[in-house]
DNA sequence: CCTCATAGTGAGGTTACCTCAGCAATTCTG
DNA sequence: CAGAATTGCTGAGGTAACCTCACTATGAGG
């Protein structure tokens, strides 16, 4: 019962992070969906379409769209997966690439100006209650997504 | 730069949150957005149009339309603005009451479970720390929008 | 080799927003 | 106090980021 600003103040946290993130976009005309599908392919460097769209929890038919819209601005190539000639690899071009790390670099320091009012052991221990919270739930969750994977680093 | 697990962990929880206020809806049929005004006006009881987009940060052709919604579900009714016959002011009907506040019961039961796995003392420290975020981006943020007012209770 | 499952995509739909133009009522200004 | 500018709402039409359904091409199992 005494949760409800808890709940009220996570949102308004929330919203102002993504508009922060919004603005840390705005310098390279890129959509946040295609951002999100930069920031995936970033980490794992090749993606099987399929395997994408899990990652993002949207879709196959989406992160369809989501890769014509990268490769349109030269961002990723498609390629036929050896291994299986119906699947199709993404991966990210030398320009995708840079993008990609750019766009990291830039909502980590918009983040970090965000979070700088906080001490750093404040700080600490947000990230562990979060990460307590996440854990928690990931046992109650079902759902054995990859979330756990992609959250790290 | 330490803060990469402090971004991406709040987005994966502002995600959990989102899919439970999901699912905490799921049993009236209201759509998100219609959610979202049902809540402004059980707290402000009535609200010009004008109003009531400002405070849900939209514009007030999308008010409309939202408006539009819950009027066609009876749970509001528009009336004209005695002060200002340019202005309607949107009211809940009993029955709009009555579903806004067994929604806002139901999410903050969810949010009460979800959160439950922390201490009392580490929710309250959770809450504090938000909160200084936010009191801190209150002062950069020059919009100077009732998100304050509208966060409370 | 014949059936069934899987990977990706074309076609078309939905939600929750947006802008722009226009009307009606109010407020300002000379 | 008439005319001009502003304000409050809404019709028309658009967009982003999703979705489902149906289809094709390929692969896998009996």
């Amino acid at each position: 019962m005494a949760d409800e600003n808890l709940l009220d103040s996570f949102w308004a946290v929330a919203r102002r992070l993504r508009h922060l993130s919004r603005d840390a976009l705005a310098p390279w005309d890129v959509a946040p969906s295609q951002s999100r599908a930069l920031g995936m392919l970033r980490r794992h460097g090749q993606l099987r379409l399929g395997e994408l769209s899990e990652r993002l929890h949207i879709v196959p038919r989406s992160a369809t769209e989501v890769v014509d819209g990268l490769q349109e601005r030269g961002w990723c190539v498609r390629q036929p997966d050896p291994a299986d000639r119906r699947a199709t690899v993404v991966t990210l071009t030398d320009a995708g690439r840079e993008l990609s790390e750019a766009i990291r670099a830039a909502q980590l320091e918009q983040a970090d100006k965000f979070f700088a009012v906080l001490a750093h052991e404040e700080r600490a221990e947000l990230a562990a209650t979060l990460g307590r919270l996440l854990r928690a739930e990931e046992g109650a969750a079902l759902t054995a997504d990859r979330a756990s994977e992609d959250r790290a680093q």
